[in-house]
DNA sequence: GCAAAAGTGTTTGGGATACACCCATGC
DNA sequence: GCATGGGTGTATCCCAAACACTTTTGC
């Protein structure tokens, strides 16, 4: 393990997959590369980590300055995913790339320098580098995420229906579930209390809001699904 | 995204968790290491990563280089377990590791250059860098796996007993489990299937030898604990 | 009154858990 | 014949899955 004069690390850089709901569907978000490679492709947000700071950090840095998104506001949850590394991954040279799932819940860029913009899981434009593939691999580990863990508290508002919270579940899980089994199984692990306050949204009964004894990740005792 | 001459990255290393069983104990294998920093310490093998070689080429390299184990042949499983980033990890300077954990059965380290030992997950000697935290982390994963895959079969030999995998499960999970419910619930999976031999062991009745119908990870149908 | 979403129970089957004795062998 | 580890069955409980109607509101 010495460090001699001729040792040249890779590049290394981060990139960020940054998830929410819109419209009952997953979102994912993109900024459009302003310039080659994959000019005019989309692509997550990433880009170099230098000496000196950790990978989190410099992801902070340039979600910010990129896509307008504050990490430490604007996501209620965030955690390392993988970190790819094959050679041809970037035409440019050899790049590794510690990338980040982060959740969150009516994010709205601002101010960041290129086109942003949230696009559903199931329709993505063409994407740079192997940028499909992350998110594809996100997307698996946050599903079985949602089966063990609490995990789904970080695309909820504070205060939310029981309707709501399984609709995020189908969004997420990508199939249906059944109402009744539904909510007795999560009413029963024992992590939402009901409030005093209803939802009231048009004509139809007015639903209960429930919200998250603790909005911090916890192991489910019984695995969700 | 722009690589201005400024950019520095830091030093990219990688470090291997190697388990295996060892008289009915998880063990991992550490390097005395030669040299400042740490030096008589005691760590995983691990070394610098360069541009154009995958981590798991540099793994492989560097631990048949410094162990003298092969990871091709003499592990039976491999994956990234996480890249560890903080920028005071390695005093010489900022050092990111992403680590891989392998497991293996009968390994026999040869020709490393350095002392090579196996040591109980459960009697750790002093270790350098962060390296304690790495094998604890890598434990945990190693734990949830097998509750979720095949993954013990890494562990085994091509043809064992059920108390032999009995004491496989329970040396990594660190705790005692059911002999009926233990075999009722593995044989009902149909991962595994008898063989005509069996395994002759002194002064007691003989034992019926198994094999595992594929011998490559796979999910369980119903989570194993 | 009617459209729309909220809310609510029961039955059934399968698997998890708990638990104790007989079997085959070597000496 | 006895010590040693191998091998086996049943009863109970809890939970997952399947499944349809009533309630409350706005218009």
């Amino acid at each position: 393990m010495q460090y001699t004069g001729e040792y040249k690390p890779p590049i290394l850089t981060v990139d960020a997959v940054i998830f929410q709901l819109i419209g009952g569907e997953l979102n994912v978000l993109l900024i459009e590369r302003p310039d080659e490679p994959f000019k005019g492709s989309w692509a997550l947000p990433g880009g170099y980590s230098s000496e000196g700071e950790t990978t989190l950090n410099s992801l902070e840095r340039i979600v910010q300055q990129k896509a307008g998104v504050d990490v430490e506001n604007d996501l209620r949850y965030i955690e390392q995913l993988y970190t790819f590394d094959t050679v041809a991954r970037d035409p440019r040279g050899h790049a590794v790339s510690v990338t980040y799932m982060g959740c969150g819940q009516e994010i709205v860029p601002e101010g960041g320098r290129a086109h942003t913009a949230f696009f559903p899981v199931g329709n993505l434009p063409s994407l740079a580098y192997d940028h499909a593939n992350i998110i594809a691999y996100a997307h698996e580990r946050l599903q079985s995420k949602l089966t063990y863990t609490n995990s789904i508290y970080a695309f909820l508002p504070a205060k939310f229906t029981l309707t709501e919270l399984q609709d995020a579940y189908e969004a997420i899980l990508m199939r249906e579930l059944d109402k009744r089994n539904f909510r007795k199984k999560f009413l029963s692990l024992g992590l939402i209390t009901e409030t005093a306050e209803m939802r009231k949204g048009g004509a139809h009964r007015p639903a209960k809001l429930y919200k998250f004894n603790s909005p911090t990740l916890e192991s489910l005792s019984r695995s969700f699904d």
